[in-house]
DNA sequence: TGCCAGGCCGGGT
DNA sequence: ACCCGGCATGGC
Protein backbone atom coordinates (compact mmCIF):
# COMPACT_ATOMS: atom_id res chain seq x y z
CA UNK A 1 0.00 0.00 0.00
CA UNK A 2 1.15 3.33 -0.82
CA UNK A 3 1.51 6.44 1.50
CA UNK A 4 -0.96 8.05 -0.32
CA UNK A 5 -3.73 5.12 -0.19
CA UNK A 6 -3.02 4.54 4.00
CA UNK A 7 -3.75 8.45 3.65
CA UNK A 8 -7.15 7.80 2.29
CA UNK A 9 -7.55 4.58 4.18
CA UNK A 10 -7.09 6.11 7.36
CA UNK A 11 -9.94 8.43 6.59
CA UNK A 12 -12.15 5.42 6.09
CA UNK A 13 -10.71 3.83 9.44
CA UNK A 14 -11.39 6.94 11.74
CA UNK A 15 -14.74 7.60 10.19
CA UNK A 16 -15.88 3.79 10.57
CA UNK A 17 -14.34 3.72 14.10
CA UNK A 18 -15.48 7.11 15.57
CA UNK A 19 -18.26 8.71 13.17
CA UNK A 20 -18.44 12.33 12.13
CA UNK A 21 -16.88 14.44 14.60
CA UNK A 22 -18.84 17.61 13.28
CA UNK A 23 -16.20 20.35 14.11
CA UNK A 24 -15.67 23.36 14.69
CA UNK A 25 -17.58 23.61 18.17
CA UNK A 26 -18.40 26.82 17.71
CA UNK A 27 -21.91 28.68 16.92
CA UNK A 28 -20.41 31.23 14.30
CA UNK A 29 -17.52 32.30 12.30
CA UNK A 30 -16.27 34.28 14.75
CA UNK A 31 -16.27 32.80 17.36
CA UNK A 32 -14.06 29.56 15.57
CA UNK A 33 -11.36 32.56 14.90
CA UNK A 34 -11.41 33.24 18.98
CA UNK A 35 -10.78 29.53 19.85
CA UNK A 36 -8.68 28.78 17.20
CA UNK A 37 -6.05 31.74 19.12
CA UNK A 38 -7.61 29.98 22.60
CA UNK A 39 -6.73 26.97 22.13
CA UNK A 40 -3.00 27.18 21.06
CA UNK A 41 -1.17 24.45 23.26
CA UNK A 42 -4.25 24.24 25.58
CA UNK A 43 -6.43 21.42 26.63
CA UNK A 44 -9.98 22.57 24.44
CA UNK A 45 -11.96 22.07 27.91
CA UNK A 46 -10.32 25.49 29.37
CA UNK A 47 -11.18 27.30 26.37
CA UNK A 48 -14.66 26.31 26.63
CA UNK A 49 -14.59 28.32 30.03
CA UNK A 50 -13.09 31.52 28.44
CA UNK A 51 -15.76 31.42 26.05
CA UNK A 52 -18.28 30.66 27.97
CA UNK A 53 -17.08 33.77 29.94
CA UNK A 54 -16.48 36.15 26.85
CA UNK A 55 -20.29 35.14 25.78
CA UNK A 56 -21.18 36.41 29.41
CA UNK A 57 -19.23 39.46 28.80
CA UNK A 58 -20.90 40.18 26.09
CA UNK A 59 -17.48 40.25 24.45
CA UNK A 60 -17.74 37.93 21.75
CA UNK A 61 -17.70 40.55 18.52
CA UNK A 62 -15.11 42.13 16.70
CA UNK A 63 -16.36 45.29 18.40
CA UNK A 64 -16.92 44.86 21.68
CA UNK A 65 -13.56 43.08 21.67
CA UNK A 66 -11.77 45.81 19.63
CA UNK A 67 -13.35 47.96 22.13
CA UNK A 68 -11.85 46.44 25.98
CA UNK A 69 -9.41 46.58 27.93
CA UNK A 70 -6.67 44.16 26.82
CA UNK A 71 -6.68 43.72 30.89
CA UNK A 72 -9.54 42.95 31.56
CA UNK A 73 -10.00 40.79 28.42
CA UNK A 74 -6.88 38.70 29.96
CA UNK A 75 -8.76 38.24 32.83
CA UNK A 76 -12.11 37.29 31.05
CA UNK A 77 -9.87 34.69 29.22
CA UNK A 78 -7.73 33.23 32.41
CA UNK A 79 -9.18 29.70 32.22
CA UNK A 80 -7.27 29.12 28.55
CA UNK A 81 -4.09 30.15 30.19
CA UNK A 82 -1.13 31.65 28.84
CA UNK A 83 -4.03 34.38 29.04
CA UNK A 84 -1.82 37.58 28.76
CA UNK A 85 -0.45 36.86 26.11
CA UNK A 86 -3.37 35.29 24.16
CA UNK A 87 -5.20 38.36 25.21
CA UNK A 88 -2.65 40.59 22.80
CA UNK A 89 -2.86 38.19 19.86
CA UNK A 90 -6.70 38.61 19.64
CA UNK A 91 -6.20 42.10 20.08
CA UNK A 92 -4.17 41.91 17.23
CA UNK A 93 -6.46 39.72 15.28
CA UNK A 94 -9.08 42.23 15.89
CA UNK A 95 -6.59 45.01 15.18
CA UNK A 96 -5.89 43.82 11.09
CA UNK A 97 -9.38 42.98 10.76
CA UNK A 98 -10.15 46.49 11.97
CA UNK A 99 -7.62 48.36 9.62
CA UNK A 100 -7.82 46.65 6.72
CA UNK A 101 -11.65 45.35 6.75
CA UNK A 102 -13.86 47.57 8.33
CA UNK A 103 -14.34 44.62 11.29
CA UNK A 104 -16.42 42.99 8.80
CA UNK A 105 -15.19 39.12 8.56
CA UNK A 106 -16.56 38.27 5.62
CA UNK A 107 -14.76 41.29 4.12
CA UNK A 108 -11.88 38.99 4.97
CA UNK A 109 -12.97 36.08 4.42
CA UNK A 110 -13.63 36.92 0.89
CA UNK A 111 -10.01 36.89 -0.08
CA UNK A 112 -8.67 33.84 -2.29
CA UNK A 113 -7.88 30.98 -0.26
CA UNK A 114 -4.35 31.90 -0.51
CA UNK A 115 -4.52 35.23 0.04
CA UNK A 116 -6.29 34.64 2.92
CA UNK A 117 -3.66 32.30 4.55
CA UNK A 118 -0.87 35.22 4.45
CA UNK A 119 -3.40 37.94 5.99
CA UNK A 120 -4.05 35.68 8.82
CA UNK A 121 -0.54 34.53 9.25
CA UNK A 122 0.97 37.85 8.97
CA UNK A 123 -0.87 38.56 12.17
CA UNK A 124 1.21 38.46 15.26
CA UNK A 125 0.66 35.72 17.40
CA UNK A 126 -1.11 33.26 14.58
CA UNK A 127 1.14 31.04 13.70
CA UNK A 128 0.57 28.61 10.90
CA UNK A 129 -1.94 25.83 12.26
CA UNK A 130 -3.96 28.59 13.98
CA UNK A 131 -4.09 30.28 10.25
CA UNK A 132 -5.16 26.87 8.54
CA UNK A 133 -7.74 26.03 11.32
CA UNK A 134 -9.44 29.61 10.71
CA UNK A 135 -8.98 29.65 6.84
CA UNK A 136 -10.46 25.84 6.87
CA UNK A 137 -13.21 25.99 9.81
CA UNK A 138 -14.18 29.56 10.21
CA UNK A 139 -13.48 30.61 6.38
CA UNK A 140 -14.89 26.93 4.49
CA UNK A 141 -11.86 26.97 2.61
CA UNK A 142 -9.54 23.89 1.64
CA UNK A 143 -6.78 23.68 3.38
CA UNK A 144 -5.56 20.54 5.53
CA UNK A 145 -4.86 21.47 9.58
CA UNK A 146 -1.50 20.30 10.49
CA UNK A 147 -1.75 19.77 14.39
CA UNK A 148 0.84 17.53 17.12
CA UNK A 149 -1.40 14.69 16.66
CA UNK A 150 -1.28 14.73 12.70
CA UNK A 151 2.83 14.35 13.11
CA UNK A 152 2.90 11.95 15.77
CA UNK A 153 0.28 9.64 14.28
CA UNK A 154 1.69 10.09 10.62
CA UNK A 155 4.99 9.52 12.16
CA UNK A 156 4.09 6.15 14.77
CA UNK A 157 2.82 4.65 11.28
CA UNK A 158 6.01 4.72 9.59
CA UNK A 159 5.03 8.08 6.89
CA UNK A 160 7.29 10.73 8.25
CA UNK A 161 10.72 10.91 10.34
CA UNK A 162 9.75 11.64 13.54
CA UNK A 163 10.77 15.28 14.45
CA UNK A 164 11.75 15.75 10.49
CA UNK A 165 9.28 16.74 8.83
CA UNK A 166 7.86 20.37 8.98
CA UNK A 167 4.44 22.05 8.71
CA UNK A 168 4.48 22.31 5.10
CA UNK A 169 5.54 19.29 4.11
CA UNK A 170 3.21 17.83 6.07
CA UNK A 171 0.55 19.62 4.63
CA UNK A 172 1.95 18.81 1.02
CA UNK A 173 2.20 15.48 1.95
CA UNK A 174 -1.75 15.37 3.09
CA UNK A 175 -2.85 17.46 0.20
CA UNK A 176 -1.14 15.61 -2.17
CA UNK A 177 -3.38 12.64 -1.22
CA UNK A 178 -6.93 14.50 -0.91
CA UNK A 179 -9.21 15.63 -2.76
CA UNK A 180 -10.33 20.05 -2.38
CA UNK A 181 -13.48 18.85 -0.39
CA UNK A 182 -13.83 20.91 2.42
CA UNK A 183 -16.38 18.86 4.19
CA UNK A 184 -13.47 15.85 3.90
CA UNK A 185 -10.98 18.11 5.28
CA UNK A 186 -12.85 19.79 8.01
CA UNK A 187 -13.76 15.76 8.97
CA UNK A 188 -9.78 14.56 8.64
CA UNK A 189 -8.16 16.97 11.08
CA UNK A 190 -10.94 16.53 13.66
CA UNK A 191 -11.17 12.84 13.05
CA UNK A 192 -6.96 12.83 13.83
CA UNK A 193 -7.88 14.89 17.12
CA UNK A 194 -10.18 12.23 18.35
CA UNK A 195 -7.84 9.63 17.29
CA UNK A 196 -4.61 11.17 18.97
CA UNK A 197 -6.58 12.35 22.06
CA UNK A 198 -7.17 8.12 22.74
CA UNK A 199 -4.70 6.37 21.39
CA UNK A 200 -1.11 8.57 20.46
CA UNK A 201 -0.34 10.54 23.79
CA UNK A 202 3.22 12.20 23.77
CA UNK A 203 4.34 10.21 26.30
CA UNK A 204 2.91 6.67 25.35
CA UNK A 205 5.22 4.61 23.51
CA UNK A 206 2.83 3.47 21.19
CA UNK A 207 -0.25 4.22 19.77
CA UNK A 208 -2.72 1.35 22.40
CA UNK A 209 -5.31 0.02 20.40
CA UNK A 210 -5.31 2.39 17.50
CA UNK A 211 -7.79 1.55 15.09
CA UNK A 212 -5.63 2.41 12.38
CA UNK A 213 -3.24 -0.45 12.27
CA UNK A 214 -5.48 -3.22 12.51
CA UNK A 215 -7.76 -1.52 9.81
CA UNK A 216 -4.73 -1.62 7.38
CA UNK A 217 -4.09 -5.23 8.18
CA UNK A 218 -7.13 -6.59 7.83
CA UNK A 219 -9.11 -4.36 5.42
CA UNK A 220 -12.30 -2.90 8.11
CA UNK A 221 -12.40 -0.93 11.08
CA UNK A 222 -11.46 -1.93 14.47
CA UNK A 223 -14.79 -2.85 16.95
C1' DT B 1 1.67 14.21 41.57
C1' DG B 2 3.60 15.58 37.79
C1' DC B 3 2.84 15.78 32.95
C1' DC B 4 0.32 17.38 29.30
C1' DA B 5 -3.03 20.00 26.33
C1' DG B 6 -5.95 21.01 19.04
C1' DG B 7 1.31 26.72 19.49
C1' DC B 8 3.90 30.72 18.80
C1' DC B 9 7.42 34.22 19.57
C1' DG B 10 12.02 36.23 20.31
C1' DG B 11 16.70 35.89 21.21
C1' DG B 12 20.64 33.20 20.74
C1' DT B 13 23.66 30.00 18.16
C1' DA C 1 18.07 27.87 9.43
C1' DC C 2 17.36 25.60 13.71
C1' DC C 3 17.10 25.50 19.01
C1' DC C 4 15.26 26.81 23.31
C1' DG C 5 13.01 29.14 27.20
C1' DG C 6 8.87 31.46 28.23
C1' DC C 7 4.04 31.80 28.45
C1' DA C 8 -0.29 29.51 32.50
C1' DT C 9 -4.59 27.16 33.66
C1' DG C 10 -7.01 22.88 34.81
C1' DG C 11 -7.63 17.70 34.18
C1' DC C 12 -6.34 13.01 34.75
Amino acid sequence: MTTREKIRAFYDAMLAAYGPQGWWPAETPFEVVVGAILTQNTNWKNVERAIANLKCEGLLSPAALDAVDAARLAEVIRPAGYFRIKAARLKHFIAMLMERFGGDLDALFALGTASLRETVLAVRGIGPETADSIVLYAAGKPVFVVDAYTARILARHGMIEAGEAGYEEIQDLMASALPDDVALLKEYHALLVAVGKRHCKKRAPECVGCPLERYLEEGRPAP
